[in-house]
DNA sequence: CATGAATGAGTCTTCATTCAT
DNA sequence: CATGAATGAAGACTCATTCAT
C-alpha cells in the first residue's frame, strides 16, 4: 500500500523547455477559463514567452488544445493498460481502475480535469471526453471479459459501463467541485465495492 | 405504464412569440456548437428575427444561455417533484428517477443535454451542472432518506448519490452520442435495479 | 436693483405638456451628457414618455437637439433686445449686457449652459455658439453704435466684442465649473467697468 | 521680432511611426468632426492604417483623446513657461501670452483648435478646457504677481484672469471660426494693450 | 395621440495569425 | 530560433427610427 505509483507523464520533445512552459500555461488556463475564453495573449502572458514562439511551435491554437488533450489521453491509457489491465479478476480491475482514477485526480487534478471537462466539444469534430471514447473502449474490454469469465452479470454492456466509469467520473466531478472533502483516496474501497455489487455475477 | 408522462414546459410570457422564438434557436445552437461558437448573427439567422430583438428580450448574449439554463433546471426540479418524489419506496423513486431521466431523453434530447452539457463553466461563475448543483441535492435528500428507513444500506451519501446519478447520466451521455443506439427506455428496468444492488441494504 | 427682473421663457405650442416634457429632459440630459451620450432611451427615461411620444413631436434627435438650441437663442435675443438695446450710453448696454448675462447664469443655469457649450459642433453645420452667432451680432452693433458715438475709441470691432463676450463668456464658465463660488451678480459692477476701461474713448 | 519662434512639439517614442500618424489622424478628425462623430474605421482611413495597429498603440479609442488632450496641454505649458513666464513686467507676460496663443494659432490651428474645443466634455470627468484648468492656473498665477508687485490693481483674480484669456480664447475663435480674415499676428499689440488698460494700476 | 416591440446599420473592441527584423 | 508590431475579420452590443396596435 505503501509503494508508490507513478503516474506516467513522459516528457514532451526533450530539449525544447519553451515548448514545455507553453503547453503548461496553456493547459492550467483551457482548466481554468476554458479554450474560448483563454487568448492567445493570456498564454504570452502566463507562459512568458513570446506570441511567436507559440506559433514556432504549435501551428495554430486549436492544435495546442488538441495536443494537450492528446497527451492527457494518452497518459490515461498507459496508466490504464500499467495499472488496470495487468490485473486478474475483473474486481481486482475495477478496483484498480477506482484506484487509478482517485488517485490521479488527487496528485494531476489539473490533467483530470482536462480528461474530464475538457471535452474539446468546440474543438475537436467528436464529441467525446476521453472517458467516452478511448476510456470507453477501455472499461468496456474489461466488462465484456468479465461477461465472458462468467465474473460478470450478463447485461448490456454499455449499461455496466455506464455504472463503472459514471460512478467513477462523478466522484471526481464532485471532488474537483469542492462537494467532496476528503480525498478520493478515502473512497477507493467502498466505491470499488459497491460498483461491484451492481455488477457482479 | 401507458398513461401519457406530459414534461412540463410551460410557456413563457404568452404573446411573445419572438422571445420563444429566440430562446429555442439559442438553446439549440449553444447545444449543437456550444456557448462561445455561436454568435449573435448565428442566433439572428436561426431564428429569423433581428439582432435589435435579442437585446430588447435578453440583456446580453450571456443572460440568455443564463436564462436557457434556468428554465431546464426548473423543469428538471418541477418534473423531479411531481414524479420522483411523489414515490414512496426508495426502490421507486430510483426507478421513477431513471425513468423521468430516459423518457425526458427520447421526449427533448436539446433541453436534457443543455442540462447535461450546458454546464455554464465559461458563463456562470460555479462550475456545476444541473446534475451537480440542484440534481445533486434532490438525489442526495432521496438517498438520506432511503437510509434514515433503511432501505438503502450505511454508506457515504456522496458516493451513493454519485452511483445514481453517475449512471444515469453516462446512460444519457453514451445515447445523446449514439453510442447507444436503442432509446433507453429500454434500459429503464435494468438501470434501476442495477444501481438499487448497489445500494440497497 | 430690487425690481424683479424677468427672463423671457415663452411658453411653447402651450397645450402639449408632453412635448414640454420631453424639451426639459432632453436639454438637462444634452447639457450633462453631451448630445451623443444622451440616447433617446435615456430620454425617454428622463422624461417619463414613450419612444413613440418623442418621435410625435419631433422629427428626429437632432431636429429636438437643434429646436432646444433655437429657443435659448431666442431667449437670449429677446433678453438683449429688452434690457440691453433699450439703454442710452455704451456703458449702460455693456452693463446691462454684464448684468444679464450674470443674473441670466444663476437663475437658469442649464439654459445658459445650452448657450455656451451647446455649441451644436457636431449636430448643425456652422460651427458657432450662439454667443459666436446671434450674440456676435448683437454685441458687434452695440459696439460699432458706440464707436460711431465716439463713446469707444476707434479699434477693431472684432477686438472689441472679443474682449466684450470674452471676459463674460469665460466668468461664467468659471462660475458654472465652480471655480467661482459667489454667485456672479457680485461681480456685474467690476467686470462691466473694467471691461470699459479697456474699450472707452 | 523676427526671430523665429519654435513651438514645441516634441517627438513621441522615435520609431513609432504609426502610432503618431495614428495620433495625427486622430487629431484632425476629432478637430473637424468631433470626437463621437468620428469613428476608428473614419481613423484607419484617414490614417491608412489597420484597426488593430490603432489598439496596439492606444488601449481605446478614448485614451487615444486623452492622450492628445495630454499632449496639447504639455505644448501649452511647455510654450508658456518658456515665452511667458520668463518676462519680467506683467505687461511684457500679457504681450508675451498674446503672441504665443496667437502666433501658435496661425501656426498650428488644429492643436490650438484642440486645446479650446477639445473640450473633453464627454470624455473626461472634468469639464475643463486646458484654458480652464492649466491655462487658468498659469494666467492666475500671472495676474496674482502682477498684483502683488503693485503693476495690476486690486480686484477679483477671477476677473482679471477672466478678461485675459477670455479676450484672447475669443479671439482665437473668432479666427478660427473664420469671422477674423487677416491672421491673428497683426492684433497682438492691440489686444495685449487693451487688455492692459482694464488690468492696470 | 400614444405605445413600445422590432429593425439593422454601425460602433468599439478583440484576437488568432503573420512576417520583417 | 525568437520577437512583437501589424493585420483585419468577426464579435457583442447600441441606438435612432419605424409602425402595427
Amino acid at each position: 500500500m505503501a509503494k508508490e505509483i507513478v503516474f506516467r507523464a513522459e516528457k514532451r520533445h526533450a530539449g525544447t523547455e519553451l515548448k514545455d512552459m507553453i503547453f503548461k500555461a496553456a493547459q492550467k488556463l483551457f482548466v481554468e477559463k476554458g479554450y474560448h475564453s483563454t487568448s492567445i495573449p493570456d498564454i504570452v502572458k502566463e507562459a512568458g514567452v513570446s506570441t511567436g514562439a507559440i506559433y514556432h511551435h504549435y501551428s495554430s491554437k486549436e492544435e495546442l488544445a488538441r495536443e494537450i488533450h492528446k497527451t492527457a489521453v494518452q497518459q490515461f491509457l498507459a496508466n490504464f493498460n500499467e495499472q488496470v489491465r495487468t490485473q486478474k479478476s475483473t474486481y481486482a480491475k475495477i478496483r484498480a481502475y477506482t484506484s487509478l482514477m482517485f488517485r490521479w485526480t488527487e496528485q494531476d487534478p489539473v490533467m483530470v480535469q482536462y480528461l474530464l471537462y475538457g471535452r474539446p466539444k468546440e474543438i475537436l469534430v467528436r464529441n467525446l471526453t476521453v472517458c467516452s471514447e478511448e476510456g470507453l473502449q477501455a472499461t468496456r474490454e474489461m466488462v465484456e471479459q468479465g461477461m465472458e469469465a462468467g465474473e460478470i452479470k450478463t447485461m448490456n454492456p454499455c449499461l455496466a459501463s455506464a455504472i463503472i466509469s459514471g460512478t467513477l467520473m462523478r466522484m471526481i466531478e464532485l471532488r474537483l467541485d469542492g462537494l467532496i472533502e476528503h480525498p478520493l483516496e478515502e473512497f477507493i474501497e467502498a466505491a470499488a465495492n459497491n460498483i461491484w455489487l451492481a455488477l457482479k455475477a
